[in-house]
DNA sequence: AACTATTTATAAGA
DNA sequence: TTCTTATAAATAGTT
């Protein structure tokens, strides 16, 4: 969109990825803005720009939408149990907790499909005794992860169940307006 | 965009909003995409459609991008500074989140490597010395592993510990969460 | 879902 | 970083 077409790979220039990372951070939260306004859609977006900082918006707020988000799947469950719980920073820790088991499950889904790839690239016709060679310490690698995969989820079990209790927190309502936020 | 410029104000016509919005969001996650693609950076977006149905993008994935940002002013407080800090208990579950997530993340880079080498693999010029490189890769990603196992079990010890005061009782129903993510 | 007339976003350049 | 401008891309209204 501009003076050229740019090719859709990395921007290899640092400094003209910068520019380009600030200009169309800015016409992505515009959009989102408008997304937001025209169809009165709840919005959150979080980028971390290529030097690490973070940029967000939100409406009504990046963590109201967050949390309807993860919440989704266990609000039903959230409810109605006990009453009052510690306070937000315990609700933030319950959300933390929710992420790194949904990652963990898409890390899972993510496995099992390289896994699926891995098989059918199989043994077509690649030549080289190369190829074999490193087919083989595919599988090895692969079999090292399932493991780790496992060691961590049955520890995240763990703490899943542990944390269902702490998940009586109340749910944040804080009603901010649309927000645009630099942090870091 | 189009025939007209219109108000930026909510769309009226429900059936017309759906539409603005269906087509909106495609461009937005787009959008995100390209960010991702050009800058190198880290996008996550979630959007609710006036009907409420969620919908999200996520490069390298939503929570991830999350969790990275709710870290971001997690961490620094984890020192334990001023009056904010309620129990050990949640300072201990915590760090214990922090280096769940930590591995985590090494995972994932580990996983994306792996499907870089494979990638590489399938180029129709597999000759050796792709295969050099990319059998390299997995030697030196393999190494990784091993001494990410490592500092896996110590970690695991340690959580064994404070993760049992947490342990107060175990969820009676509950099988796996639902990841309720639906794209384009 | 496709099609265009237009509006917007933005790549270069200053 | 901000502005300008030529051009690419998104999209509002239509079919």
């Amino acid at each position: 969109m501009g003076r050229r077409k740019i090719e859709m790979k990395m921007v290899k220039d640092s400094s003209s990825r910068q520019v380009t990372f600030s200009k169309r951070r800015t016409g992505l939260f515009k959009k989102g803005n408008e997304l937001a306004t025209l169809c009165g859609a709840e919005v959150a977006m979080v980028v971390f720009s290529p030097g690490g900082k973070p940029f967000s918006f939100g409406h009504p707020s990046v963590d109201s939408v967050a949390n309807r988000f993860q919440n989704q799947d266990l609000e039903p469950n959230n409810g109605n149990v006990g009453g009052s719980s510690k306070d937000a920073k315990v609700d933030k820790l319950n959300r933390q907790l929710i992420g790194l088991i949904k990652q963990l499950q898409a890390e899972k889904k993510r496995g099992e499909m390289l896994e699926k790839a891995m098989k059918a690239k199989g043994q077509p016709k690649c030549k080289a005794q190369i190829n074999e060679l490193s087919l083989h310490e595919l599988e090895k690698l692969k079999g090292s992860l399932e493991e780790l995969r496992g060691n961590l989820k049955a520890r995240v079990s763990e703490m899943e169940a542990s944390s269902s209790l702490l998940l009586l927190a109340k749910k944040p309502t804080r009603e901010d307006d649309k927000q645009v936020t630099k942090k870091g």
